[in-house]
DNA sequence: ACCTGAACACCGTTCAAGT
DNA sequence: ACCTGAACACCGTTCAAGT
């Protein structure tokens, strides 16, 4: 919010650099934008400032051009979101192939591994901006749920093969999946655990 | 967003009923609304669309005022979601207290207490749609991450009454910490648990 | 095909004028 | 003190006109 006023008042300097840009974009035999270059500058924005700072005036600051030019490549906002939501999805479904990646290693450096992709401050941040985005496009909600899904039901797959029960494979996936979503929320109300109580919990809820 | 707009069509003769309200006001004696009425009106949009749906208009609309009544009661829609959020502060600290009184029942029955307050589908519903407020207001921000704090140091106090030492009782109330947060934000995109499930965790977790 | 520029509706904000 | 009504800036959207 205040940030987006902040964006405002540098504008006047920046107009004119952008108008470079698009120039220098016209004389270097790109003079066309397109779609992948609106995704791109809505992605950025989103993980910068999140969903409701993707405005089709900062856009067209960002890319050099007008509204309209905008409009030629999309019905409306709502259709640019789900262009960059399709585009997220496919990111995410490569990760979620690196899941079954995951899939060959041993059962116990398997849920290490998850636990450490978690913990990465980037991942966390995407998390953290998509999840929020869940909750206005449907699509976004849709890709959060399977990749929710896709998650416990490896976690429940390596619990199995460590030897636990169909009920309690599957209660600590759930378990393990909560606190998963939690510690992607909570991360900053909640006093961030070391990776050594991190490590100490895994082993206690897969009963070492 | 699609109920926005369905919320303007509708308007024609909601606009009409909103004047007779209005007239009606004026004639039984409440003819100045005050702060809390706006207060109230914004937490009955935040429940129903989320924080992006609370607008002048349609607050206005809701109340049978216009613009210019808005603006003498509040600076800017900032101020009125400040307002909101410290009326909202204020009945979560009393639920704060609540958890105080928890305070005076034997260690399992306050933790059976807290898993059953959590459940509540409306005590959801308030968590899911506050922690997203709490990503643009700093004040709300504030006012959930103390909860969070209080809700972890009284677990962690309760297990320690319950004979875990002090290591193993910050574990667990982290555990069960993160479990309350990702079961708020993930009980749409995860299987809900049966209750019977939620007990069976609570009694893993407190080591039954 | 891809973009500009001007237009319009809608929301946030201001303010002079009413009671 | 509390509110109306008209005004203005800004964003989303449209569209005729340019290259």
């Amino acid at each position: 919010m205040t940030d987006t006023a902040g964006e405002r008042h540098a504008s006047a300097s920046d107009v004119s650099k952008r108008k470079a840009a698009a120039a220098a974009r016209r004389a270097q035999r790109t003079p066309k934008l397109t779609v992948a270059d609106w995704v791109d500058a809505a992605m950025s924005v989103l993980l910068t400032d999140g969903v409701g700072a993707i405005s089709i005036p900062r856009l067209c600051e960002h890319l050099g051009v007008t509204k309209g030019s905008f409009y030629w490549h999309f019905d409306d906002l709502e259709h640019l979101l789900e262009a960059t939501a399709d585009h997220w999805c496919a990111a995410q479904n490569d990760s979620v192939r690196g899941l079954h990646g995951l899939e060959a290693l041993p059962p116990d450096q398997r849920l290490q591994r998850m636990g450490e992709l978690l913990a990465g401050d980037e991942l966390l941040k995407v998390e953290y901006a998509v999840r929020d985005w869940a909750r206005t496009s449907p699509k976004v909600f849709d890709a959060v749920k399977s990749l929710d899904q896709r998650i416990f039901a490896v976690l429940e797959q390596t619990l199995t093969e460590l030897g636990f029960t169909p009920a309690e494979a599957r209660m600590r996936a759930a378990i393990l999946s909560f606190i998963g979503i939690g510690f992607v929320h909570g991360r900053d109300t909640l006093p961030t655990p070391t990776s050594e109580q991190i490590r100490a919990t895994f082993d206690f809820i897969t009963g070492k």
